[in-house]
DNA sequence: CGTCATGGGGTAAACGATTACGCAAAGAAC
DNA sequence: GTTCTTTGCGTAATCGTTTACCCCATGACG
């Protein structure tokens, strides 16, 4: 916009040496005199000269950034993903595209296509509502998948969604729920059959029998989740307890629950899942499952960096734990 | 990490053309056969060639990406107005890098540093909790801030602050309010200043006195407004109105009052604003004062893109109209 | 004294695009 | 029939780096 940037042989010149020489002292490859490096380390900050990005990725076909995908960068989950991840990653130097694919598979291809185009080192992938078949073409790079992946992804994190839905369950169980309803949005999504996985588990642990009628069905959201509560209420359903695969869907639940005056955690009792700011500032408090974002960007970044310095990792499957939040609907 | 990606020479070769042909075809600046492009189009799609960004960016010295400053990205308020951006951007064929600056000016001024290494071709800033002085060095490109701004800023687009005042208060003295609370946090900063001369405004204007005691004072956040209000309670201070200059303060007012067993809106009536989702969720629906994230999105771009083509435009401050969401609490 | 490693540094070829310029052929204008 | 313009290309310079390779001192070592 004004003044020409200086550039690599602005410096060599004044230095009176050779851009090999300069390029040499800025990437420390050695071969040069203790004076040189003075001299030039000094001219670069005198004139602030930094290396042009562009010439440098055109040359060694690394470009220091990385693409991350996510679903809906409004959701606060995976805007506390992305902030780790940009956390964890900073020390090393890259820097990070942000993508939101407004869970939509083709939105999602196109933005694969842009990153691959500007020519990323490594791509975090965070799919949308369905089990991928995963994009080939962004194989050929360093990638790791949260949550949803295809088959053949080579590295995937997820949070211990089993566990977590057993943590609920027994939660509800141990403060003597025998009557538990589970919530679940997409029943294909192999992430929230692990979490069913988790509140079958814990039935059987605690030998309290499992009901047909309040398995799940999809009802994802808010609103369904109210309604569907409100639907069974009216049907005359008996539970004592609510297991929400997530924190919104729990929130529906609650607000279902409080209409109808049933009394929470008195008559029934209600745990969610992920943690959202929400789930604690809502009228009742509510116990959920925390997912530790903070663990998952990180693990993500080591897998990815490791893997973008060339190291090749077979396919690995990160599993990161999670812990109940005790509140105040249980 | 596979095969060789096929370069602009690959296609020249197999058309039987020189490499300049084939550009001219890919940009589309005429000089050739109409059979030259069909055959290069055809090579292209066949072999899947896109053009490496780094060369063409190290040649034409645009980069078709921008970054995006965002003082927390966890915020729901920050993660629209970024959706906003990108959704808009995307058809002008931009990337975008977002960086979260944790509220802090040294990362603030590293990410810039970063994002100008990898020389971008714009920036929207959207700066911490200080009226900034503004790093100079990014005025070397286009650049557009949102909300916080230094005195120089080319472009600054903000949200019509005084209005929401405005329009927050008149509510609370249209449904009966005499005695209205400002609850505000940095008082420095201009566009909290400016909510503040709406609420005097409108206290102007209805003839409402304004009393000394309710005026605002440093009390940032949920906590810290929350007990404002606990402490005007126990002090016997009589109001029956609430204005948060934002929802978390409002919720926090909201859950002292409730606390209290203070009736809203019957006895206390209250309004917040920026209509995060909260608002919408807690246990009263509250009124509010709705920023347009989409609106402020996307005129960002509209400017940013203006001056990345080359377009002077001076000195220019958009204002976007807000509007009052009037839900339970008045 | 010859040989050889080593330190310090230069030359020039890439990387993959864009684009100024040149040039021949074909048609238009006189 | 000559000149001019337009069309359809090709040649080569250029953007700013990295890096393979070469070269010349210098000192160690036999």
């Amino acid at each position: 916009m004004d003044v020409k940037k200086v550039s690599i042989v602005d410096i060599a010149q004044m230095a009176n040496v050779s851009i090999a020489t300069v390029s040499r002292v800025l990437n420390k490859t050695g071969r040069y005199s203790p004076e040189t490096e003075k001299k030039v380390l000094e001219l670069v900050k005198e004139y602030g000269y930094t290396p042009n990005a562009n010439a440098k990725s055109l040359r060694t076909n690394k470009t220091q950034s990385i693409g991350v995908i996510v679903p809906d960068i409004t959701n606060e989950f995976f805007a506390k993903i992305v902030r780790s991840i940009e956390n964890s990653i900073l020390p090393y130097g890259y820097s990070v595209f942000v993508c939101d694919s407004h869970d939509n598979e083709q939105i999602e291809n196109q933005h694969i296509q842009n990153l691959i185009a500007k020519n990323v080192d490594g791509v975090i992938y965070i799919s949308g509502k369905v089990d991928t078949a995963g994009n080939e073409e962004v194989h050929r790079i360093p990638v790791v998948y949260i949550d949803r992946h295809p088959e053949n992804a080579p590295t995937i994190i997820q949070s211990d969604n089993e566990r977590g839905g057993f943590l609920a369950t027994e939660e509800l169980i141990l403060k003597g729920c025998k009557r538990i309803v589970i919530l679940q949005d997409y029943c294909r999504l192999s992430t929230l059959r692990q979490r069913h996985a988790g509140y079958i588990k814990a039935h059987v642990k605690y030998g309290v029998p499992i009901i047909a009628e309040l398995q799940p069905e999809d009802s994802p959201g808010y609103k369904n989740s109210k309604d569907k509560i409100i639907r069974l209420l009216k049907a005359g359903v008996k539970f004592d307890g609510v297991f929400a695969t997530n924190d919104m869907m729990a929130l529906g639940a609650l607000h279902a629950l409080t209409e109808a005056k049933i009394n929470v955690p008195g008559e029934v009792k209600l745990v969610g899942f992920d943690d959202i700011s929400l789930s604690a500032f809502c009228e009742i408090p509510m116990t959920t499952v925390t997912q530790d974002t903070e663990q998952i960007g990180s693990l993500c970044v080591q897998s990815l960096v490791r893997q973008m310095q060339g190291e090749k990792i077979g396919q690995q499957n990160i599993v990161v734990p999670v812990s109940l939040n005790v509140r105040r609907t249980t």
